[in-house]
DNA sequence: ACTGTTTATCGTCAAGGAGACGACTATGAT
DNA sequence: ATCATAGTCGTCTCCTTGACGATAAACAGT
């Protein structure tokens, strides 16, 4: 069958990346400010349109390093470079007023250390609480910050992003995601704690990971970077899977 | 900014679904045989494109009900039909000889009730086994039917909803979705053995379902349909989420 | 130098879940 | 009546978890 336009509806395809990252005990996003309508001078998730020749993957890959001068690594090697995973794709027929878009969402998790703003096309950008940005009070509504909502269906989005991380924790080491190249077990607990929003038994916590085969490879070098007694450096073992999972404390 | 065409380059999109039911203690997907170029005469995953005014989802759901006849209803009341949940999206610039296509693929999972092939327009379906489908050996080859790989990545694709239903039962109550709306313990265990492809201790499994609240709600009949001594029937509850997990045997 | 504070790490104990498996029950088939 | 088949209830042991005491090693201040 040869080429027939007429037979299907043409669609713009972008990638949408949430970008997450754990800093001074909370959960950020990568957020940037849009420069033209629809929702101009709005907040949006970083992202663009996936090119003609072009993998979604790839597509996501660039949009990370031209915004934010991350580079990523799919699931593969496990050196310096962020987590990027597929979250989700989003087509409601009018979320973009413009035209029919669909778009493929990214996930990814980052340690602290980029400069919030580096890439080129994004003029202003900039780390986000989540909670912040997704208005996450207890119900009563006191927050003095009255939170605009993200452009298009960026929330969603937003939220569905930080439920994946939220829940992959437990059952994988991509926690480590989060974290520098060598890091301590402090270090890996205040994530936990980050993105779960709960306080964990430091002793437990040292118990379970230290036990779990492969998940944490101690590289011998010790820190004192947080205060106090100096602790044993780790870098992330070859572990994937946590069986059993980390559970996160009921409610 | 008015809408361009020139700024972006254009896909179409389709949906293709990975349907999956348990029969004979066997996990089964359902594949149609193409009648058109290209892969002409293989078998694929039913799907189709995405129509101009139309949700992924809706896609989905109506690709499944023309081509099985069955029901869907995505995460809402749990009642007759399908469950239905996106699972990933696939636009590797060549996967479609054709032309660029991105297809968002869903995963369905249904009891086995539905007559293999019913709807319009796949001239012919039926149901495969997953592990047919995908060469499931041991690696020495021996396997007599030597598999033709399905159209397109449809065989990743399947790979992927296999291993989706594979580790969401383990921590959900998703495997219900494969039995009828009354069910005993020892089919909803049957389940878990042919998707898992193990053998699990029947007190054990009776055990950990019944002392999880939420999970199943005994209707108060009984059946003797599988032979042996009466079982008490059960709907499926209404938890979600299984906590403590069902535990996959290891290896 | 001593004291208090902070963070890391090791140990103990009780409660609960899971795997292994014995025993009994209620059907249909021979 | 006997057997085969499934379902259901218990028991025992091992392991993990959660709660929490105790010690260790750094720093800040007096």
């Amino acid at each position: 069958m040869p080429y027939d336009p007429s037979a299907f509806p043409p669609f713009a395809v972008t990638v949408d990346l949430v970008v997450l990252t754990v800093r001074k005990d909370a959960l950020y996003a990568l957020v940037v400010r849009r420069g033209e309508p629809p929702y101009q001078g709005r907040w949006a998730l970083p992202g663009g349109f996936v090119r003609g020749d072009e993998d979604l993957e790839e597509a996501a890959a660039r949009e990370l390093t031209e915004e934010t001068g991350l580079r990523s690594q799919a699931l593969e090697d496990q050196d310096a470079g962020a987590h990027l995973e597929q979250l989700a794709t989003y087509g409601a027929p009018q979320r973009d007023p413009r035209m029919r878009v669909v778009s493929v969402a990214y996930l990814v998790l980052a340690p602290d250390l980029p400069a919030p703003t580096a890439g080129g096309d994004a003029r202003s950008a900039r780390w986000a609480s989540t909670d912040t940005l997704l208005g996450a009070g207890d119900g009563s509504g006191w927050e003095v910050e009255q939170q605009v909502p993200l452009a298009f269906d960026h929330d969603q989005i937003l939220r569905d992003g930080v439920e994946r991380a939220r829940s992959k924790i437990e059952y994988s080491s991509l926690a480590t995601a989060f974290c520098p190249p060598e890091f301590t077990v402090g270090e890996l607990r205040r994530v936990y704690e980050a993105v779960w929003g709960v306080a964990l038994d430091p002793r437990n916590f040292h118990r379970k990971v230290t036990g779990t085969p492969g998940f944490l490879v101690p590289t011998g070098g010790t820190t004192t970077r947080q205060g106090g007694r100096p602790a044993q450096l780790f870098r992330a073992g070859g572990a994937t899977l946590l069986n059993p999972p980390m559970l996160r404390p009921e409610v």
